[in-house]
Order: structure tokens, then sequence, then C-alpha cells
DNA sequence: CATATTTGACCAAC
DNA sequence: GTTGGTCAAATATG
């Protein structure tokens, strides 16, 4: 556990930016939100024009903070900024039915890698270094996805990520049982992101994905075999550049995926919009490799599109400032 | 053959 | 004790 915290100057003005960002949209935030709002008996035009106002900047702070999540974790896991779930939103709960209090956490096996029996298999493989403790320290986020209904009664497994079920639960209070997914390059390319999935008791169309951690792979998927692409289960619609990115590049992928893209939305809509939820864009680890770019239309809907799963105690986080100018 | 899923057992945390 | 998350052997799939 060397201290390879230190970030470069290139990642910390990148940061310093960020925050600025973030600043500034939280000040207009407050400003709007103290706006004195006439309660005014009939519906002008303006106030409409300060509802859109305050749902887009609460979009954009969403958007910093959860950025500013990711990055965290990813570029120096070593500091939590929230560890415990319990952020998580609530969420929808149309059945009233509490649910296990989000506290979805992993148990560390103390064993933990490397064959819990004892299949030996050899741990030579130096991948095997991931502190479960930090397990619940992962970054958590949950999504209500609904199916469509031509795509037949199949659980959302859909964004651009692969993975592999490992797990399958009943849960107290719950009619349907829940899955475990873990990236399929857990072990090739030690990546632990995971996820849930939980089809919802009261509407069996909408199922809450709940990922845990973010991918550190490079889910390239360049089929070496020049022949017909070995696809797995997945349709092929989508085609994916698949572009392995290298470190240098990561400004680059940053700034590009930062602009105004409003593709992925409906076209042509000139929406200002960050990155979408956490699930659907692509980034890589500050030192880690990659990150393609692409955006699928979401075959199912995301129900809650708007609502920041990851609520994030808004106060401004003092990590960052000491990475920067430590 | 390799790779993915199923499913009971195991374990940590209540 | 119960519950939720994971492991891993058995099984399925290609």
């Amino acid at each position: 556990m060397e201290g390879k915290d230190l970030l470069s100057w290139e990642q910390k003005t990148l940061l310093s930016e960020l925050i600025n960002g973030f600043e500034a949209a939280k000040k207009l935030q407050a400003r709007i939100g103290e706006a004195p709002s006439p309660s005014s008996s009939f519906l002008s035009p303006a106030t409409a024009v300060a509802e859109t106002n305050e749902i887009l900047v609460k979009q954009i702070v969403s958007s910093y903070e959860r950025f500013l999540l990711l990055l965290n974790w990813s570029s120096s896991p070593t500091v939590q900024l929230i560890p415990t779930p319990a952020t998580v939103v609530p969420v929808a709960n149309s059945g009233s039915v509490p649910e296990s209090p989000a506290s979805i956490n992993g148990s560390p096996r103390s064993e933990e890698f490397a064959d819990g029996g004892g299949s030996s298999e050899s741990h030579h493989r130096q991948d095997y270094i991931f502190n479960p403790k930090k397990r619940k320290m992962l970054p958590k986020w949950s999504e209500k996805v609904r199916i469509s209904p031509e795509r037949g009664l199949e659980g959302p497994q859909d964004d651009v990520f692969s993975w592999r079920k490992y797990g399958q639960k009943d849960i107290l209070g719950a009619k349907f049982p829940r899955s475990y997914y873990r990236c399929t390059h857990r072990s090739t390319q030690n990546c632990w992101a995971t996820k849930q999935v939980q089809r919802s008791d009261s509407d069996a169309t909408v199922f809450e994905v709940t990922y845990r951690g973010t991918h550190t792979c490079s889910q390239v998927i360049t089929p070496p075999p020049p022949p017909a692409s070995p696809e797995k289960k997945q349709e092929d619609t989508r085609v994916r550049p698949a572009i392995t990115q290298k470190p240098k590049d990561l400004l680059e992928s940053l700034k590009s995926n930062l602009t105004v893209r409003t593709d992925g939305l409906d076209d042509g809509k000139d929406v200002f919009s960050f990155p979408d939820t956490p699930p659907f864009y692509n980034y890589g680890t500050i030192n880690g490799d990659f990150g393609h770019v692409e955006s699928s239309t979401p075959i199912f809907d995301v129900v809650d599109w708007f609502n920041p799963m990851v609520e994030i105690d808004t106060t401004f986080p003092t990590f960052l400032n000491e990475s920067i100018y430590y």
C-alpha cells in the first residue's frame, strides 16, 4: 500500500477546474433556491422558467457530485468520501415496502480471495490484491430500469459492460430473487465491479439495478478472429468503437465527455447534459487505461433519470483540496 | 474443449 | 438464531 495517491499536475488541474465548476453550480443553486417564489395564483411563464432552471441546476450539481465521487474512488481508493450506503436514494418504493435499509453490504470473507476452500489454484497471480474492507467502501448507486415489452421478460442486462452471474438469492419480503453479477473480467483484469438486479415487487416490469464499484477493466471487445465476431449472448445491434485509451488521453476523453452531448437523448434536443448515469458512461481509472465512447440508446427506460441516486453530502470534499494543494 | 449459469453451502453481519 | 452476499461444484451451453 504505497502512497501513490499523488496526482499528476494534469489531474490536479482537472480536479480544480471541476471543483470550480462544482462550487459555482452550487452557488447558483443556492441563489435560485432562495428565490422568493411569489405564490402567484396564476402560472406565469416566469415561474415555469424558474422551475426549469432549478431542475437544470440540480442536475448540474448532482452530475458534478457523481463525477467527483467517481473520480475520487478511482483515483485514490484509499480515501473514502461516504463509505456508507444509506445514501442511495430510496426511490419510489411505491409498494411502501421498506425493504432492507439499503444496507447491501458485502460480506468480506476473511480469506476472501484465493480459493476460500482451498482449490489451491495458486496465488502466484498478484492480481488478487483487493482489500476486502474496501469492498464496502466502493461507490454504489442504483437505478430503476424498466424492461420494454417487446424485449421479452428479460432482465435488463444491457449496459455496456459484460457481467457474469455469480449468485441468486431470495430476499426477505421480496417476491423475486435478487441476482448478483460481477464483471466478467474480474479474474483477468482484476476488475471488481459488481451489480445486483432485483425485480420490483410492485411493478414486475421494473428492475432495480444496484451497481457497486467502478470498472477498472477495459471492456474492449476486440475479437481477434477476423471471421465472424464471437458475440456472446447479447445482441449485436450495438457496435461500439471500443477505443482503448492511454492515461495521457484521459483529459481528452473527459473533455469530450463533458462537452455538450445530446446524443443518447432524443435526437437533437439541445439539452445540456453531462454524461448520463454511471452505468452508461464510461470512465477509466485515472491511471488506468481506456474509456470508450459510446452512446447507446437504452432499450429500456431509466425510470428515475433525474434522481441523483448517489447523494453526497454537499459539503465540500476537503480531501480533494488536500490532494490538489497538499 | 472453454466459458457461463445454477444452486446449495459457507460466511460475516446483524 | 436470521439474512444477505459470495463461493464453487455441478451443470448447461456453444
